[in-house]
DNA sequence: AGGTATACGTACCGATCGGTAACATTGTCA
DNA sequence: TGACAATGTTACCGATCGGTACGTATACCT
């Protein structure tokens, strides 16, 4: 049972389960990994099924990949926020929730690949489904602790209601697009910290 | 292009679209739209395809049926809350919430039916999602409307900000089970309604 | 040159997808 | 009795689903 991940290496010839892997993770962001065959996949990506069976076990396999990929680039967002403020974790919600709603204000918008995928795959135990909950357990835990270190009267409840607020703005930025209420989430949140330092 | 919506008569034989109607809607919220074929659910309501198709045009469009009924019955709990609390928009808002707090801890929970669909459908104009946006834009506006006569500094930021923690809950519900975020999430409303009255 | 390992393509599999044609059966009401 | 509406029955459609058996090309090492 190996779990073969392609690792990039620098320049000349792109292999097969690499061209895939970028290709798959453009459908199935944009797309949902339900509504996108194996068959387009390696259309697109200039390659044939067999590649696909040879560098991913299976569909969901190749699912979680795209998912393990998204969960590296997210918190590289994450940590650049958090790297932008040194100390200041409420600076650090702040540019991060900012970054949130200028994107989701964006026309094609599509929300967390990780959340789309849990709604997608509600069976637990769901090779996407795992990478998915694994990424917003650790994105509970780093808010509930940065909440602390703001020094919030009750820190896990602050802590869970920004979470709240921006799982709504992957969800209402797809649902509303431009102009919606995920515009707003910045504000709110710092309003949420605000009551929730003074008490 | 005519619409069957099966409607309800008082006892004495249901009809088939009926059944099929009770079963999608029963599949549909809890595997997915996309996850349920047409062939498990005339099997488990008992009855043929071709009544299926006699019923509906397409099973597109038997998932908006679903939707639109799911939305009924959601506009029936949100008024239930409202009715509850007469002329007190921001307790009608914590009787809500805190239903949706309790449902999100329900160990089966699988958020709302709308928000699901619309992650499961991002093309614009799909049957299913047209009534999936209907629903939020409507909730949207009567948040909104509840936060100005609340006399909110800011009634379209708290509006949606009250929206985006409830499709925050929605999703956390669903992702997290029991224990999850979502359960503060009437008390997350509360600070943030706080927070934005006095100012 | 020959062996060998890696990478890839051709062609195919059974199952399931959403959807339909044609006909038989039933119950109801006039 | 006869007409009608609703449903069931059976069989089928082309397309797509995820997945695989098997042969071929290329490159490297000896």
């Amino acid at each position: 049972m190996k779990r073969i991940e392609p690792t990039i290496k620098a320049d000349e010839p792109p292999r097969a389960g690499e061209k895939i892997l970028r290709v798959a993770r453009d459908l199935f962001y944009r797309q949902g990994i339900r509504a996108v065959g194996v068959d387009e996949i390696v259309r697109r990506a200039g390659v044939t099924k067999p590649s696909l069976y040879r560098s991913f076990p299976s569909k969901d396999e190749l699912a979680a990949s795209y998912l393990r990929q998204y969960d590296l680039e997210f918190w590289a967002r994450f940590d650049e926020a958090v790297a932008a403020h040194p100390g200041d974790p409420r600076a650090q919600i702040a540019a991060f929730l900012t970054r949130i709603g200028k994107r989701t204000q964006k026309p094609d918008y599509r929300g967390c690949g990780m959340t789309n995928a849990a709604v997608e795959y509600p069976e637990h135990g769901h090779p996407a489904r795992v990478v998915s909950e694994a990424n917003k357990q650790e994105l509970r835990r780093r808010l509930r602790a940065m909440a602390a270190t703001m020094g919030a009267g009750d820190a896990d409840t602050l802590g869970d209601g920004l979470l709240l607020l921006i799982e709504g703005a992957y969800i209402s930025g797809q649902l509303f697009g431009a102009g919606g209420p995920a515009k707003s989430v910045a504000r709110n949140a710092d309003l949420l910290i605000e009551a929730s330092l003074k008490k």
